[in-house]
RNA sequence: GGGCGUGUAGCUCAGUUGGUUAGAGCGCGUCGCUGAUAACGACGAGGUCCCAGAUUCGAGUUCUGGCACGCCCA
């Protein structure tokens, strides 16, 4: 093994010769603050504009259309929120530098129910009354208000996290031509009948007068104990003479019981009549549950007689409250079939009445459930129109019973429950009484309100009509995860109903529809002006007035409630009459979904800008947006511009958008699909993980984010909790916070490098912390590495006059001292086709849009160039020669290493690689590009690539792996030189390129000699097994036999075989014989017993193990340089700096090992001197053998 | 109740078309290195691939049925 040099050259020779560049890289701290280094980029990139100028630089080339989806800006971000928008970030980075431009347009979603909850939190108010009694005029100008403030921190975050997107032109939901493009878009669907007004059963918050949608309902639920009762409804018998006979009808909600109409059976279930033991009545129930129910009631219930459902249907009963059928006498209408049938309080059938619960008998309250008000629906169909049965609701939007319902007139229904029921008893109409554990939906904003569901007069979009195409444009989105299609979001498609698009609320964009007061008749309008251009319009005085009252007011507020409201004009439709707004506002699930081309105000606006940033090439977010914005964009996108959009348009009776606006709407329809965005990443859940105790007293949580902090509170158990981010528990740490302990990079590279994007992400706070050493540290030693010896040896990368403002390695081959890659080492050739590998397959994975496996590319790249490509060249860099063409290589290799590496990593940790890059850059000043960003991507250089040298280079590490490992087990260790290692191999073909290039295991293994061979028969037993993939299909069935008869054969045996006749012959136990070549098997080793040997796929190693006096000596040398060293740097000795040392030992072979490796020991340490005896004033450090001085000599 | 997804090492996760020795990082243990050093490297232990069936010469991978968890919807 060669002795391991200094670093060269003298601090004279160093400074004196290369004084112009020796400081051209800089010095460069070994242990950077990344925080802070970030913080430093952010301020370059604002100052020199460099987001504008990436984008310049495309400005002519093709376009990779991103769209964001508008975030609510109405809570602090969340490590989550990091997630989606660094996804957001990495592929439109990855695609500039690729050539693209990719424009990147910030959006905000500002209207809905939450900015109005937040608002009316901070007023104090609750519910729609209090909202009109403090003003809608104040209150929206409140929400308007509100939405920008948790803007700032939004917008923080999105800068520190390094997200390159377009904050200054963000469009805003609320903004007029944001709201006259959905104007625009609605008027389009309204012209084409595609918008109707129907009933709905609603999920419907009382206390704010709302209805929700699903999904804010689906966040709301929650466990609740309600009660459960069996009332009795009697049935009125045609036969005097029977029996009182009542059925048993169960439910969970008493309070819609005065609104009964009707008791649902299912046709085919058997039913019981039986008698009750103590009351002599008979009961009708299902069969299946009679059992069930007597022991509830604990009574004995006899079967009397069995009936159908089917026979039970029609049968009339009296309603657990009379108040409406005193009121209606329950009357009779016509069925289109001619006959009479009573309206109400009857038996119908139902095919979703189960017998899992309750009695199989099911009162119908259409009024409060969305099944129920189909069964009506169904009944209202049988009569003849003007006969049919109207929908009996006792409840009043505000929750509470009307008139209707006297008796409990103004009382909140879900607070009912109790005196009801007592009623029924009183009665004797109730049977049984328990409490009954459900989920049960509460309003998402205000926890203590129960939903109850309740009919609304809501305006729909005719979805269902386009269910085909919203499928076919599916089909042909790429999504990631692909299951996506076919599952959670086609299956959500497959079951579309019609989009309920009203909301009965303030702040929203505001429905277009006016209403002819007189006739009832409708239009739609499409922007301001065309409603100002209405006839004799009235009413704009009321938003003029605010706004001379209030010059600061956002002029957008003039096409909001209640300003839009007041505005009037005359009916087309009836001379006199004046066409007033309908009052809804709507879901702003529609304001994100048309942002496609809201966001450029189109059609009114912008042709040009809609035409080329539509559809998107890619968006991402989170699981959770399947039934938010990937659908509102599709469902609204396929409306309007999927195929037959225009034929619906020119069959229009009314004019459409096009001819008001002049746009053409039809762009689209030419266009192909899919619509409107061809790539989705659909991310998982971020979940959090922590450290929970609970005090004993009883106190409040205790949470640690690390087990670290868990320290922090003696005496406290923790226990390890996953779950989901929660405000309350504070069970996550602040993205800012993130930030400053360990730097946006590191929690991108966390997120990209770790785990496939659509998984959940267990959030902890110790994973980024880290992936700084895994990565980030690492990639930035390699490069500390370096610059300290570029520094040192003064290389100069500016000698190469023709370099590009990229430095593309083309371009600086133009370097005296640069020499053709061919020419160069086996171990430059190796990592530099390991790089182009590795830009080979990150190249192919970024534009599959996989982050994932490019960095696991990355990281493998980075593995090789670090712990193997530097850790074996270093004496390279440390050689004496300054001016070797194998030291101008091994910097030249390096430098462009670190170059291309510094522009792969640019999309994923954009900061790290600014600062490298403008470290590495340096020497050339202004001509080279300022920053990494504005780099063209490394493009895989095939002619550099070379396998073979790629397989041999593993076969190499591998061999020292082994041999570390045999080391280990002799417990030899590795500063112990020895003599020789033998290398087994299976086969000869890379026997001759090992041998020449063993050196690189003889350092690394530290031995004199290493052998290769095939023929390792003493060391080695060899087995063969069958080459499954190959002869599977081969042989088949006889697989098992092939296996058994390799195993048993002699290895040894049929290796010479195979290397004598080329192939081996087994007989089969059918008598037939089977020939096997070299691909049809494969040779495995297994070191014997007795040598201090390791194993490994492709070969066994061998140590000899014999340690002679030299060899011993030598080590003790080697032992003593490392003693050395380490004294050097503890009495902190520069690189260069020259020591003198002393050694005071009573072991004779310590002293011969001193004198026979003077040289050694004073080269590798740069002692000028050295002495077997004290130095004075010296403080002497104890080493094994005895006592160490070790002393600067003064310059 | 329905849909979708997940289940692999102590933890967090990979695992391409089925191929017989299931991988990485962290953590742990042992050792090494000591001028890339508040770092780093090597080696090692650690697995019933959730369970049960089926298909197949061969299943972590395909199919069926369970179980557990998560999300979405009722």
């Amino acid at each position: 093994m060669t002795a391991k040099p200094t670093p060269t050259p003298t601090p004279q020779s160093s400074s004196a010769s290369q004084s112009k560049s020796a400081s051209a890289f800089g010095a460069v701290s070994a242990s950077p603050s990344f925080p802070k280094l970030e913080e430093e980029v952010l301020a370059f990139w604002d100052e020199q504009q460099i987001y504008e100028k990436s984008l310049a630089r495309r400005a002519d080339a093709p376009t990779f259309v991103f769209f964001e989806g508008p975030p609510t800006a109405n809570g602090m971000p969340h490590p989550g929120h990091c997630l989606t928008r660094a996804i957001k970030d990495v592929f439109p980075r990855y695609k500039t530098m690729r050539g693209y431009r990719c424009e990147r347009k910030a959006g905000w979603d500002t209207h809905g129910l939450p900015v109005e909850v937040e608002v009316g939190k901070e007023l104090g108010i609750h519910s729609k009354e209090e909202i009109e009694a403090y003003g809608v005029e104040p209150f929206i100008q409140k929400c308007q208000q509100s939405v920008w403030r948790y803007m700032r921190e939004w917008e923080t975050l999105t800068r520190r996290l390094g997200f390159w997107v377009d904050l200054k032109q963000a469009y805003v939901t609320y903004h007029q031509s944001y709201v006259e493009s959905v104007w625009w878009s609605l008027k389009n669907l309204f012209d084409r009948g595609l918008l109707y007004q129907g009933h709905k059963i609603v999920w419907w918050w009382a206390q704010g007068g709302t209805a929700l949608s699903a999904g804010e309902v689906g966040q709301g639920y929650r466990e609740v104990a309600d009660p459960s009762v069996y009332v009795l409804f009697p049935l009125i018998s045609s036969e005097a003479s029977t029996s009182k006979r009542s059925l048993v009808v169960w439910t969970t909600t008493p309070w819609t019981l005065p609104s009964n109409m009707y008791a649902a059976v299912k046709s085919d279930l058997e039913y019981a009549v039986v008698e009750d033991s103590e009351t002599g009545e008979q009961l009708v129930l299902a069969a299946a549950l009679v059992e069930t129910l007597a022991g509830k009631i604990k009574r004995e219930l006899k079967v009397v007689e069995t009936v159908s459902g089917a026979s039970l249907v029609g049968q009339r009963y009296e309603p657990p409250f009379s108040d409406y059928r005193d009121r209606l006498s329950d009357p009779q209408g016509s069925l289109k079939t001619g006959e009479q049938e009573h309206l109400y309080w009857r038996v119908v059938a139902a095919d979703f009445v189960t017998t899992d619960s309750g009695s199989g008998l099911v009162h119908l309250a259409p009024a409060f459930g969305e099944v129920d008000y189909e069964v009506l629906a169904e009944e209202r169909l049988r009569f003849v129109e003007s006969d049919r049965p109207e929908l009996l609701c006792a409840v009043g939007p505000d929750g509470k019973f009307t008139d209707e319902f006297p008796a409990l007139k103004g009382e909140w229904v879900k607070s009912t429950d109790k005196t009801l029921t007592r009623q029924l008893r009183d009665g004797g109409k109730l049977l049984h009484q328990e409490q009954y554990l459900h989920d049960y939906p509460f309003c998402w904003r205000a926890d203590d309100d129960p939903l109850i569901q309740y009919p609304r007069e809501s305006w729909f979009i005719r979805t269902t009509k386009f269910r085909e195409l919203m499928l076919k444009n599916n089909s042909q989105i790429g999504w990631q995860p692909e299951h996506i299609r076919d599952g959670r979001f086609g299956n959500f498609l497959d079951s579309n109903v019609d989009w309920a698009l009203s909301r009965e609320r303030y702040w929203g964009t505001p429905l277009p529809i006016w209403v002819c007061q007189s006739t009832g008749r409708m239009e739609a309008v499409c922007s301001y002006d065309e409603l100002l251009a209405k006839p004799d319009v009235q009413g704009t005085e009321v938003w003029d007035q605010a706004k001379k009252a209030n010059p600061e007011l956002a002029d957008d507020l003039r096409v909001h409630k209640p300003y839009i409201d007041a505005v009037t004009y005359a009916s087309p439709f009836e001379p006199g009459a004046r066409m007033k707004r309908v009052t809804e506002v709507i879901d702003c699930w529609y304001d994100s979904g048309a942002m496609p081309f809201a966001q450029w105000g189109w059609p009114h606006q912008n042709d040009d800008r809609f035409a080329e940033q539509f559809p998107a090439d890619f968006i991402s977010e989170a699981i959770d947006q399947t039934r938010g914005w990937f659908y509102s964009q599709l469902a609204i996108s396929t409306m309007l511009f999927g195929e037959g959009a225009s034929v619906d348009v020119s069959d229009s009776p009314t004019p459409v958008a096009k001819d008001v606006t002049g746009s053409a709407l039809t762009t689209s329809a030419d266009q192909a699909y899919p619509y409107p965005y061809r790539n989705c990443i659909v991310l998982g859940l971020m979940l959090s993980q922590w450290y929970e105790a609970t005090p004993k007293d009883g106190g409040a949580k205790i949470i640690a984010l690390t087990e670290e902090e868990t320290a922090e509170h003696p005496g406290m158990s923790f226990t390890k909790k996953t779950g989901k981010m929660s405000k309350q528990l504070r069970n996550y740490r602040s993205p800012s916070e993130i930030f400053d302990r360990y730097g946006a990079d590191a929690m991108r590279w966390y997120f990209f490098a770790n785990q496939a994007p659509w998984n959940s992400i267990i959030y902890a706070d110790g994973a980024i912390r880290d992936s700084i050493p895994e990565f980030l540290l690492r990639l930035w030693n390699t490069f500390s590495f370096f610059t300290i010896y570029a520094e040192i040896d003064g290389f100069d990368p500016t000698t190469a006059t023709d370099a590009d403002e990229q430095l593309s390695p083309e371009s600086l081959a133009s370097a005296p001292t640069y020499r053709p890659v061919s020419e160069r080492s086996e171990i430059d050739r190796w990592v530099i086709s390991e790089t182009n590998v590795a830009i080979d397959v990150i190249v192919q994975r970024m534009d599959s849009l996989d982050n994932y496996n490019a960095c696991q590319a990355i990281t493998s790249l980075l593995d090789g160039l670090s712990n193997w490509y530097v850790r074996r060249s270093r004496d390279r860099y440390w050689a004496k020669e300054t001016q070797s063409q194998d030291k101008h290589d091994a910097y030249w290799t390096l430098y462009e290493t670190l170059l291309q590496l510094t522009k792969v990593i640019a999309p994923f940790v954009p900061f790290l690689s600014e600062k490298l890059w403008q470290e590495l850059t340096r020497p050339f000043g202004d001509r080279v590009l300022k920053s990494v960003h504005l780099c063209d991507y490394p493009v895989a250089d095939t002619a550099r690539i070379d396998m073979d040298l790629s397989q041999s280079m593993k076969v190499l590490r591998e061999i020292a792996s082994l041999g570390r490992s045999a080391r280990a087990d002799a417990k030899l260790k590795v500063r112990l030189p020895l003599s020789a290692v033998e290398v087994i191999l299976t086969d000869d073909s890379q026997i001759a390129w090992l041998q020449s290039h063993d050196s690189l295991v003889r350092e690394e293994l530290n031995v004199k000699n290493v052998a290769y061979t095939t023929d390792g028969g003493d060391y080695v037993q060899y087995s063969v097994v069958p080459n499954f993939k190959r002869l599977g299909p081969k042989v088949g069935k006889q697989i098992p036999v092939v296996k058994k008869l390799l195993g048993e054969a002699d290895g040894n045996e049929l290796l010479s075989q195979l290397q004598s006749v080329g192939k081996v012959t087994l007989s089969l136990p059918d008598g037939s014989e089977l020939e096997l070549d070299n691909d049809d098997i494969e040779v495995r080793l297994k070191a014997r017993e007795g040598w201090a040997a390791a194993q490994g796929p492709s070969c066994v190693v061998v140590l000899n193990t014999e340690v002679t006096d030299d060899l011993r000596r030598e080590g003790i040398a080697k032992d003593l340089i490392r003693a050395i060293q380490s004294q050097r740097k503890e009495i902190n000795c520069d690189y260069t700096d020259r020591i003198e040392v002393g050694i005071v030992t009573q072991d004779a072979e310590t002293l011969q090992a001193i004198e026979l490796h003077r040289d050694m020991i004073c080269e590798e340490t740069l002692a000028e001197r050295l002495v077997v005896e004290a130095l004075p004033n010296v403080t002497p450090v104890e080493i094994e053998c005895g006592e160490l001085f070790v002393a600067k000599v003064s310059v």
